[in-house]
DNA sequence: ACAATATATGCAAAAAACCGCAAAAGCGAA
DNA sequence: TTCGCTTTTGCGGTTTTTTGCATATATTGT
């Protein structure tokens, strides 16, 4: 393994698990301990990580120390697995931004080979990380508040496209009133996202069910797939089953 | 086996498999271990490969190694500010990316109301943490290396623009050769918006200057002002005012 | 406080990179 | 073809980087 693969391994480790030991990873990167430690010392000094005794913490886990947000992130994590598993190659997905989404393109197999379309300029920029898929980033003017790109030109685009999935943050659902949203301009995004799509699937902590707001963007019946980090035999997500949602 | 036939060779490994070793690749090829690493030098000039300790790895799988953003932080900043007091509300502009254009979006007036048009993912999330200026994300598929979008799509709204300046960020800028880039997409890209503008911009740090390279994007004269971190009376420029640049 | 574990430091061996040079190969023109 | 010219290549010697080990020091949990 040469020494800047483990640099990139490391730094992957972390974006994943938010922590890394030094231990675990002269293991699984077959070196010694001193390379590993040598290692973490670079990163540190490039402030690309934390050093602590035992191994290192990921940059963002340390500064933005909410726990709330914290304890969002290891969700978001495992929902990220979930969603990333159901990725083929060969696929035209499109996608919406979010947080999560960001951690579901982390969460990609590296050697996926499927082209994603997306409105999120954050989103475009973290699939662009992966080292083979193709990013299509859709063009038009920028919503601050969701940095994403939306108007005519946008929903024009989208229309040109014919997807396999789609793949959808929630903001909120609701069994009643489906998927929603409280900002117009995204909504029309999302519902020109879905008319593209043979599947869609939407992705997001529990937090956001049985919540609703001030737009729908989607019945419920039009939702393939709901992804949460809840087990599929929770109870909270028995009203989604019985609206012929696949659980994951 | 021929030389160009080794550089061939060297990137299908690579694309192949995401890194080469230096003594696989003598070994497989049948030549020394130096005109293994003079390859892959010039590959690595050519920016088609990140040449690391013995070996290479793929450009897409190393690009999340942004380690020297920082660089020449501070000259940048007094060229981001040069340039921002240029620009007058109501004005329609287009711009590249690059490390200077992120500075460029900082040092802007907050009061100031314009319409920014950008190729570059970066710049354009950078341009919306502004609070009143408007923000137009070109789209196409993204190209790994620059994070910028390119292809026929995004020339062809380009096309579709008039716009008072276009500011692009120097990659190498040279008397006789005028502006040039190495990367064949951002150069169509580039041509785009120095024909959709009434005024074409030049930003960079010196050391840009007075260099060529493989693709030429716009002869000198069609560059209207140049900014560097320089006095505008540093002798380095004097060529340049010559060639009526107006130089800040 | 103490044992277990992690870190720092100096060191030496191996691997890789660098440098200059001369031989070899390729190339265009007479 | 042969001659001059440039480019490319391999080689020997040197320098730099990387890595693991041994030893000394520091930190942690109980």
């Amino acid at each position: 393994m040469l020494k800047e693969e483990r640099l990139e391994y490391i730094l992957h480790e972390l974006n994943l698990h938010n922590k890394v030991l030094s231990a675990d990873l002269s293991n699984k990167m077959g070196v010694s301990d001193d390379t590993v430690r040598r290692d973490l010392q670079e990163l540190s000094l490039d402030n690309k990580l934390i050093k602590v005794h035992g191994g290192a913490l990921s940059k963002s886990f340390h500064t933005a120390f909410d726990r709330e947000m914290v304890y969002e992130i290891e969700n978001k994590n495992i929902i990220a697995k979930k969603a990333a598993a159901l990725i083929q190659s060969g696929m035209y997905i499109l996608t919406s931004g979010g947080t999560s989404m960001l951690e579901f393109a982390k969460a990609l197999d590296p050697n996926l080979n499927a082209s994603f379309f997306t409105c999120s300029l954050n989103a475009a920029i973290e699939f662009s990380h992966h080292p083979s898929i193709e990013v299509v980033m859709i063009g038009d003017k920028v919503s601050k508040d969701s940095m994403l790109t939306t108007g005519a030109n946008a929903v024009q685009a989208i229309e040109s496209i014919q997807a396999d999935l789609c793949i959808l943050g929630i903001n909120s659902l609701d069994t009643q009133f489906g998927l929603s949203e409280n900002d117009w301009e995204v909504v029309q995004i999302k519902k020109a996202m879905i008319k593209a799509s043979k599947k869609v699937i939407c992705i997001g902590i529990s937090e956001k069910l049985n919540s609703q707001q001030k737009i729908k963007v989607a019945d419920i019946k039009d939702i393939d797939i709901l992804i949460t980090e809840l087990d599929p035999n929770d109870p909270l997500l028995d009203p989604y089953k019985k609206n012929e949602i696949l659980i994951y």
